[in-house]
DNA sequence: CTGAAAGCGCTTACAG
DNA sequence: CTGAAAGCGCTTACAG
């Protein structure tokens, strides 16, 4: 058997309260007899049975932490944060996958599954603001991403899309871009980074071609690729740059450019968004934006940490930056 | 509060051990009482207290799933699929990132982590069979992937490699494709999947060439864009097929051609192992290799919750299949 | 088939 | 600063 508080107890000649004191650290306990307990646990090899510390504090010691998808890229490489930082909280992250139904995040919320949750970190793709409102004070939730808007009364914690946006846009302006394309899913869907697109343009006294910010319908690559493609092949005349607002799309407007000859980027530049992990996958590998994960796991977990059940919600930003690659600054 | 054991067992009349007959199933309870019980549950709500439960069985309900990292494609793919089969287990999986690390890997195996684990799922990298050898028989261990060689004492999940390496090569062979070259990272690593092609080459009747057999050095795409690159340009004619070991591997082997003037799959067809999800992030697509990520997952946790102590360890196989995209079979 | 009671290993008022 | 004791919510021999 493993040995238990009590053993230590037992062995350092103190009470279990001693020793938990000890453990637990905070509290004065004397030096010599601190001493003597850690001695204990270090002959004994004790260390805390962490389901009845939880039992005895009323907590699970577990947070889930909630995506569409797992295998996602970007949502891996944020979990993969998400799973460094919360050791430092001590928690312990249970993954969930919603598919981005909005059934399954509600499930979530209303906490219908077997293990008591400590709190809930989620990028809900299908939550409404009322799912939100209505959902249990007791149990903390903070929200990530793009789709999680200003109407939803939770903690939240994103990056400036607007300025990252502009950002992006910029660099290709200082390539000596003028003709500079903007591709987004459509109205309502993370088309505030196109607002960002669209900041850029008018500061650098560029009109604003409306004609040439496309609406793909969809967040998945081939939407990027059929709508520019069947754009450019409508005879309209080729960009020399494209702002697209995910990586996924950038990638499909590459495919589209390329399958017509188009050289990238010497003929049309293309900055992605998002920064997912490809590495050399593309070629050519992407210019793209990258928010600071590390900081949004952190800023996630200290505000479900610190998160009051009557507060007003918390609107949280973590920093990002432009990551030049191929795709704007060429194959060396 | 939430209601407990007590308040359902008082609410329903009965004792606690009845209601613990019914929640956990399996006894025999009168049917009569089964309803009140059951009534009595729905009515107030109760959901068993999981850290009590696990206190009072002595398990923590959490098993350790470990990999080098996280956001490497291949791994959030498999994890993914971990974490739904997990549930039917009723086991909350605890992800972990070991970098590779031997020293991270050990740390897991002897179990020097503050939650006591009911047993392990990982990917070694760095562990050495003697580690294996000497771990902690009380802590079930699992092991996948291909750097987990036959000496390791202990279950293990994986394809048949070389089989799918022959697979692989078949399909460039009956292609047309004679002049097939091999890449992988070089002896000891993955090169079974390169026994695989040399079996398909030498049942097709082609001579073994092994001048086109190249050694990476590492694993990273660079290292096959650079060490294919070196071999074309040292003058060397070019093959009509390359086989990747994986397709890291392959995608890199694709700039390498592709960078030089060389069409794939026209003049150069691909194949890579692992089916990473990158959808149509590579130009073209990738012919892979996908191994059943489901069916790792399901034998890694049943091999878990059966391990015996004593027993002789597994070797179990999940299948794979080839699935057919651009860089063999043309852009449409 | 059903119940009363001990025990799982912690934490934390409450005393001293 | 330190200790004895109750309690967290389950499970499971052990009786009946």
């Amino acid at each position: 058997m493993r040995p238990r508080l009590t053993d230590v107890a037992e062995a350092a000649g103190v009470s279990m309260k001693t020793v938990s004191n000890v453990v637990n650290g905070s509290v004065h306990v004397r030096e010599a007899t601190r001493q003597r307990v850690l001695d204990a646990i270090d002959n004994l090899g004790y260390r805390p049975n962490i389901a009845a510390r939880n039992l005895a504090l009323g907590r699970s010691g577990v947070i889930a932490f909630a995506v569409p998808q797992l295998d996602r890229p970007y949502f891996a490489s944020l979990a993969a944060r998400m799973l460094d930082e919360a050791e430092t909280f001590g928690w312990i992250v249970q993954f969930h996958q919603t598919g981005g139904r909005r059934e399954a995040e509600l499930a979530l919320l209303t906490d219908r599954h077997p293990a008591r949750l400590d709190g809930i970190i989620m990028s809900p793709l299908g939550l409404t603001p009322e799912d939100v409102q209505q959902r249990d004070p007791a149990l903390p939730l903070v929200l990530l991403g793009e789709t999680a808007g200003e109407q939803h009364l939770a903690d939240h914690v994103g990056i400036d899309n607007r300025d990252a946006g502009r950002v992006a846009t910029d660099h290709l302006l200082a390539l000596g871009r003028r003709r500079v394309m903007a591709l987004a899913p459509g109205p309502g869907l993370i088309d505030v980074r196109i607002n960002g697109y669209r900041d850029a343009l008018a500061a650098a006294g560029l009109p604003a071609d409306e004609d040439i910010v496309l609406a793909t319908g969809g967040l998945r690559g081939e939407d990027a690729e059929r709508t520019l493609g069947r754009w450019l092949d409508s005879g309209n005349p080729a960009p020399d740059a494209v702002f697209a607002a995910t990586d996924w799309l950038a990638m499909g407007a590459i495919r589209a450019l390329v399958l017509r000859g188009l050289k990238v980027p010497e003929q049309v530049a293309v900055v992605g968004f998002d920064d997912i992990p490809y590495d050399l996958a593309t070629l050519p590998t992407l210019t793209t934006v990258a928010p600071d994960r590390v900081a949004i796991a952190r800023l996630a977990l200290q505000a479900l940490r610190d998160q009051q059940p009557d507060a007003d919600p918390l609107r949280l930003q973590a920093p990002f930056t432009l990551v030049v690659r191929e795709s704007t600054a060429g194959i060396s």
